[in-house]
DNA sequence: ATTAGCACTCTATCCCTTCGAGTGCCAACA
DNA sequence: TGTTGGCACTCGAAGGGATAGAGTGCTAAT
C-alpha cells in the first residue's frame, strides 16, 4: 500500500510530536497541535492503517501511538527536511574546533567532543583508515640496548611510532643500515601492500647477520601494521543518563556496558563503513533501533558521516543517541562538524 | 569518649553486615548473625551511644543503623584486618597483567583495566610523574617543511614525542645542529629543572640565524613541558550502574558527570598525592564520602596507592567505589596490583 | 470518504490499611 | 552500674481498591 499525502503528514506529525514530548500521541492532541482539516476520527482511521503497515505502534491498548523503527526509517528517508544550522550554532561549533592543534588525532578528538556537546548524545569517531596512505619516512631510533623506537611518517600527514624490542647486542650503525634500507625500498608503498615478505625483501642486502636482521625486520613490520590499526574515540557516555529515554537504569546499563567495549563498537562501525553504498555521494550512514546489530542499542539510533583526510584516507564521525531524536537537527550537526573537520584536515596533508 | 571493646565489635559487625546486605542493620539481626553474649537491649544501648558519637546513623526513626563516614573511617583506621588475596585471585590478576607490552603506558592501562574487573568498580591510574626523571636523548626529526617531530627518551624508560611547527625554510642540517646542541647540554637534567631559559642557553652557539633558532628552541621546550604533563586513565565507569548503591539514577548521573571531567579528577588525585603523609611508608590514600572534595562522590570511597617506576618517578593507581565496599578486600586488591605493577616496571628502567 | 457518538480499555495516581522490623525507655535485676 | 525483658510507638514498604483521563475501535449517519 502507498502512503497518501495525508498519511505522510500524519506520520510526520506523530514523529515530531513524540520526539518533542516523549509521550505517545493520540488523535485528539494531533488535531490540537497541527492544522489538519479533518476530524480526529479520520485521523484515527489513518493511524489504524499506519499501524497496520507497521509504521507506528501503541505501547498499550488505550495509549497513543509512537513511531516504530520502520516509522522512523520512513521519516528519515522520505519525510523530514534537513535544515541548516543557525549561524549562532555554526559559530558555536567552529569556535570549539578551531583550536590550532598540531596532530590530526587531537583534531579528531576535539571534533568528537564538540559533537557530543552540541548534540547532548554520545559521540564517536574512528581514526583515519591509513591503509591507503604510504610511507614517507621510516626511522629506527635506538633507545637503549635491546630497545628501539620505530618512527613512521605517512603521506596523510600522520606520524606513528612504536617501541620495539631488538637484539641486545646490535649496534647503532647496524640499526641505521636496516632502517635506511627499509625506508629506501618501501617509501611510496601504501600500507596495505606492505607485508612481512615485502619488509624482509626490502631489508635484504643489508650487511647485518641474518638472525639479528630478521628480528629487527619483523619488529619494523609489526610497527607498520600497528600504524594501520584503527582507533575509536568515544565521548560523552555520561550524557546517556540525562536522557529520559534511558531513565530506566536497565537500558542505560546495557547501553553503557556495550559502549565500554570500544573494540566491538569499532568493529561495528567498520562493518557499516564497508557495507556503505559508495555509489551515491551521500556519506551518511543511519541505523535505527533494531537495525543496529549491537546489544543494548535497541532504543538508539546510530548516525555517522565519513570525513576525509586525503582522497583515499578517511574515517567516520557520528553520534549514538535515542531513536527519539531530532533527526534533521542532529544530521546537520554531524554534517557541519564533518565539513569543518575536512577543512581543518587540509592543514595536515 | 573511648570505644570499649564491645562497642568496637558492634561497629565492626554493623559495617560488615551493612556492606554485605545493603540493609540498615538492627539490634536483633545483629544478635542473630553474631555471637554477642548480651541481649539485644544492651546492643541497643551501645548503638545509641555509637550514634551519639557520630559513628552510625539511622535513615529513619524506625530503621536499623548504617555506618556514617566517620564510622567507616574508624573501621578502616582501627577495626578491619587486611587479609591476603587467595592464590586463585592472585593468579587471576597476574594472568591479566602479565602481557608483555613494550610501553609503560600500556602496562598501566592494562593494570587499571584489571583492577576495575577485579573490584567491579571504577578504577583509575595517573601516568608517572616524570618531573624528576631526566633526558637521556632528544632528537628532532624533520617531517616535512614546517613540521618536525621532537622525540625524547627519558631516564624512566619512557619515550615521549610531539609534532611541532618549525619555520618553513629551515634546513635539515640546521635542525640537526639544534637538536644536537640541546641533547648535549640538557642530557641528565631532570625535567623540572628545564625551563625556557635553560633550553635557550643550551641552544646558544649553534650557527643558526637567531629568529629561526628561537622558534625551534621554543617548540622543543614546549615538547619537553608536554612530556611532563600528567595523564589519567579511567576504566569501567559503566560498572557504577551495576551497583545497588547507585540505582537512583540521580546519583549515578552526578557521579559519571564528575568522572567525565577527567582533568578535574586528575587534579584531585594530584592534590591528594601532594598532601600525602610521606613520613610513613604506607602508600595508601583513602578518602571516604564527604572527605572527597569532588561533587557527586558523597556515596563513594576513593582509594589509591602509589606505584613506582623508579625511585623518584611514581604515579597512582586505585579505585572509586561505593562507601559500602569490602575495604579489606579492595585494599588488598589494589595493593596486589600495585606490587605487580612495580615488579613489571622494572623491565623498563 | 468522513464524521459524531459511544462504550470500552488501560494506566497512572491517590488514598487507605496492614505488616513488620526496629527504636527508646522504663522498671527490674545481678 | 551494667544488663535485661517488656512495651508502646514510629515509619516505610507493600498491597488493595477507587477514580480520573486519555485514547481506542466500532457503528451508524452524512
Amino acid at each position: 500500500m502507498q502512503l497518501d499525502n495525508r498519511k505522510k503528514e500524519v506520520l510526520h506529525a506523530i514523529v515530531d510530536d513524540y520526539v518533542s514530548t516523549n509521550e505517545p500521541v493520540g488523535s485528539k492532541s494531533l488535531i490540537e497541535r497541527h492544522n489538519f482539516q479533518v476530524s480526529s476520527a479520520t485521523l484515527r482511521n489513518d493511524m489504524a492503517e499506519l499501524e497496520h503497515m507497521g509504521l507506528i505502534e501503541k505501547p498499550h491498548t488505550s495509549a497513543g501511538r509512537i513511531p516504530s523503527d520502520k516509522g522512523y526509517r520512513e521519516y528519515v528517508n522520505s519525510l523530514m527536511t534537513i535544515e541548516e544550522l543557525s549561524p549562532r550554532e555554526q559559530l558555536e561549533i567552529e569556535k570549539r574546533i578551531d583550536s590550532s592543534v598540531d596532530e590530526v588525532t587531537d583534531l579528531i578528538k576535539n571534533a568528537t567532543h564538540t559533537l557530543s556537546e552540541a548534540t547532548g548524545f554520545v559521540s564517536l569517531a574512528m581514526s583515519p583508515r591509513l591503509r591507503k596512505s604510504f610511507l614517507k619516512q621510516l626511522k629506527i631510533l635506538m633507545i637503549e640496548p635491546g630497545k628501539a623506537l620505530v618512527i613512521m611518517v605517512l603521506s596523510a600527514g600522520v606520524v606513528k611510532d612504536k617501541v620495539v624490542r631488538i637484539p641486545n647486542f646490535i649496534s647503532d650503525e647496524q640499526i641505521m643500515k636496516i632502517s635506511g634500507a627499509i625506508e629506501k625500498n618501501l617509501t611510496g608503498k601504501p600500507l596495505d601492500e606492505i607485508t612481512l615478505v615485502t619488509v624482509e625483501t626490502a631489508g635484504k642486502g643489508t650487511e647485518v647477520p641474518e638472525p639479528l636482521l630478521k628480528q629487527v625486520l619483523y619488529e619494523a613490520y609489526a610497527a607498520i601494521k600497528q600504524a594501520d590499526e584503527l582507533n575509536i574515540y568515544l565521548e560523552g557516555e555520561h550524557r546517556i543518563l540525562e536522557l529520559p529515554d534511558f531513565s530506566s537504569l536497565g537500558r542505560a546499563r546495557d547501553l553503557l556496558g556495550t559502549l565500554s567495549d570500544s573494540g566491538m563498537v569499532a568493529g561495528y562501525v567498520n562493518e557499516m563503513e564497508n557495507s556503505r553504498d559508495h555509489s551515491t555521494d551521500d556519506s551518511f550512514m543511519i541505523r535505527i533501533g533494531q537495525e543496529i546489530a549491537l546489544e543494548g542499542l535497541d532504543d538508539c539510533s546510530f548516525i555517522t558521516a565519513t570525513y576525509n583526510l586525503t582522497d583515499s584516507v578517511s574515517g567516520n564521525i557520528g553520534v549514538i543517541g535515542p531513536k527519539r531524536m531530532l533527526y534533521s537537527k542532529v544530521i546537520s550537526q554531524i554534517d557541519f562538524v564533518k565539513k569543518k573537520l575536512n577543512k581543518e584536515m587540509q592543514r595536515f596533508t
